[in-house]
Order: structure tokens, then sequence, then C-alpha cells
DNA sequence: ATACTTGCAAACCCTTTGCACGTAG
DNA sequence: CTACGTGCAAAGGGTTTGCAAGTAT
């Protein structure tokens, strides 16, 4: 990763939400810039503490709710659990999530993706978003 | 529709969860197998009631959890919202969801569970389950 | 007879919010 | 200077649980 003591990408993130610059928010938003997994609420707030041990639950929370709503980072729920979180501006994909160790590895296919669009066709409708999730166990 | 006033499915259901018959689940199992669409945990007890009044919300989560153990049931949760639940034994599906009325629709494509084992192939993985939910705007 | 179920209400967990203080622009 | 952001702690909403009383088997 190697990554530089200050990076100022954080703080275009939350430009581009309109929201002020804070240290609290910087710690958060690089955070999710150098996430390589998909932390919930509370893995997010841990990090960003570690940064600026300031940051509190109701700032990572409310942060997190307005990158969300500006559409920054998208919110996961896998299975029946809570809110997982990623930077948004990387290329679209799926997940497939190891049920035994809990991994989530990313992939994309475009043959699934122009199927879809095929079925909400024939349905009548225009998709919006869909999230496909495959749950598996290692083979062999 | 023209359901019998009572119909014994429900008790088989239970009896295959190896649960005790009592009448509250009896009310909640008969719920689940009526239903036509994907009801959550309030809309469940509502409509156990509707059947027997003493039905309290304890017993209708517990008896929904139970089920969902034992694979009878099938839980859902779309987009970030509360649990759904729909009665375990028939055919899979996957959902469309139209994010303006909160209708939804059922459809199966073949050849997207097809690909879908493809890509979890060429990861070393086999699935266990999947869940492939579109949101949709009615088009034109 | 006894292990399982029940309703009630309190507890839980994650998330959101009201408030008075602090600070970016 | 002022609108926006903060931490704290309390409130919220959905779900779970401890308990004493009730019931299926």
């Amino acid at each position: 990763m190697n990554k530089p003591f200050y990076s100022s990408e954080g703080d275009d993130l939350l430009r581009e939400a309109g929201l002020r610059i804070t240290r609290q928010r910087q710690a958060i938003a690089r955070v999710l810039i150098e996430a390589e997994d998909h932390p919930d609420a509370e893995q997010v707030l841990a990090r960003a503490r570690e940064q600026d041990a300031s940051v509190s639950q109701a700032t990572a929370y409310r942060t997190l709710a307005a990158l969300s709503e500006k559409g920054l980072i998208r919110t996961h729920t896998f299975d029946r659990g809570v809110m997982r979180f990623e930077i948004g501006n990387r290329p679209h994909h799926d997940h497939l999530i190891d049920v035994d160790t809990g991994e989530i590895r990313e992939f994309v296919s475009a043959e699934i993706e122009q199927l879809q669009r095929r079925v909400a066709e024939e349905l009548g409708y225009e998709i919006l978003a869909h999230r496909l999730e495959i749950y598996c166990r290692k083979s062999g």
C-alpha cells in the first residue's frame, strides 16, 4: 500500500460530498479509501480512531450516511447482518461470500449483467441497481 | 384461494420443524403458507392475530426463527430494511423490486444460475446459496 | 409428569438524534 | 461571524430473551 503520510484523496471525497473538511472526517475518508475489505460502521470507527482518537460514533455514522446519500460510498447488508461500506468510485462488481471464512471476493460477469437487463426488460422494467451475492464454500 | 376452515398443512410444517402444535403456531404457519407476498414479522403477526388474537410478538419471532433455522422458510432483507419471510418449499427464484411501488416480482433465469455456477467454479467454490435482487422502475 | 411454549416486559443491538459546545469557511 | 460539525448520552426501531405461568405429548 505505501500510503503517503497525508493524502488529499480523502479531502477530495469530502469536498465532492459538499462536506466541510474536519480532522474526524479526514480520518474516516482515509479509512474508506484505504479499505480493501468491506468494513462495517464499528470497524470504520475503530480504524479512524487509530488516526484520530477523537472520532465519535455519532460522527462516523453521520459521515457514512452523508457519503452514502451522495453516492460516494456503497452500502451492503450481506446476509442478515450489519451495514457494510465500500468506496463508491470503483467499477461495479458483485460479491461472493465464503460462508466458512467470511471472506468476500468480488467478481463481475458481463453475461450475467446482460441477462439481468433482459429479464427486467421482459417484465417491463428498467434496472436502477442490482445486488447479486453468492454464498459459497471452497470446493474440493 | 378458497381455503378450508382448517388446513393441516400448517401442522405438517410445524411437525417437520420438530415443533409442538399450538394454536399460536398453527396461525403463524397458516399465514406463511397462504402468503402470496413477502411479509415481514409485523405483518405475519398481524395476520396471525386475525386467526388467533392471543399470538404474541415473542411467539411470532420465535416461530419464524425456528422455521427459518430448519430451512422451512426463507428470509430476505431487501434493500436495507426489515427481515421478510416466505415459505421455503417453493421453487427457487430471485426477486425484482419495484422501487416506486415496493412491489416484489419473482423470476428465474436458468442462464443466470448457470453462469453463477461457472463464476464460482472458476474461483474454486461451490455455491451453497445465492441472492439476486434487481431494483427497478417501470419503463416507458 | 415434564419438557416444551407462552405472554409480558425488559434487554439487546445497531443506528439515529437532541443538545450545547466547538470550528471551518 | 455564522452555518455547519462535534461528542455525549439518550432515544429509536427491530429483534431477542428471562421469567413465571400454561400446555402438548
